[in-house]
DNA sequence: ATTCGTCACTTGAATATCACAAGTTACTCT
DNA sequence: AGAGTAACTTGTGATATTCAAGTGACGAAT
């Protein structure tokens, strides 16, 4: 049994399609980026600025509000003085490995000139 | 070993990473629904005007544009006079199925009040 | 032979979102 | 005092999305 602390805010959504739902909260170009970098251990604001694809930041600040307010991130304050901040994945956050490892087999044997994640990535288990 | 006529064309990639070209060429609103669309057997236009979503016909456009474009999905014409268009996957579109699979389950374990897949479609191989 | 309906789209206008660059605040370190 | 870092915010112009309506080919009905 899900407890209710575990669930995503779904919003106001188009269907009760499972697929359509799920587009609903991570359907566009950069939601799954931070997941994945959240997956692969990075915590910090210029932690996912630094990463390859160059997310524009006010972007960035937009994302990472969403996902908290819809319950796939975390933020809290890890210091004070200065005050600085990491993200981390909610029990549903972690729940979306599997959703990305399949992206990557498909990329892979789909998309020329993708990388091979590495092992440790893809035999990842989510632990929930 | 793929051969090429299987592979989707990327395009611009933001990076290498197998899940960032993945969305780049599926991230965004629409495009899995379509997919979802054909792996469930709907074919033409006015079908996927049907679902319960509601897309708007120039994305509707757009988007079966693009996915037959970057080798997602085939369209041909089944019948002359009047002249009837199909869309259908190409192997790589069928190759998806894995990834929707996994959105579904991750939508029933943590988004309230989305339909459980008939069985059928959660059990459903991928013939690539 | 006109009208009606269907299919597969296109077009236009309003609104929203995006990308890119620059600026801001709070703090530490030298 | 000045430079640097982290985490954002703001502004601007380009692009994308939504919503509604229109188009053209054809076939069937009156």
């Amino acid at each position: 049994m899900t407890s209710a602390e575990n669930l995503v805010k779904g919003g106001r959504k188009r269907s009760a399609c499972p697929i359509a739902s799920t587009l609903d909260i991570l359907g566009d170009k950069w939601s799954l980026i931070l997941v994945r970098d959240l997956l692969t251990g990075k915590q910090r604001y210029n932690q996912f600025c630094d990463s390859p694809e160059g997310v524009p930041t006010n972007l960035l600040a937009a994302r990472l509000r969403k996902l908290e307010a819809q319950g796939v991130i975390l933020k809290k304050p890890y210091q004070t003085r200065p005050v600085r901040y990491a993200y981390t994945l909610t029990p549903a956050g972690r729940a979306l490995l599997p959703v990305l490892q399949e992206m990557s087999r498909w990329a892979n044997s789909y998309i020329e000139g993708t990388w091979t994640p590495p092992e440790a990535f893809m035999s990842m288990k989510a632990k929930v």
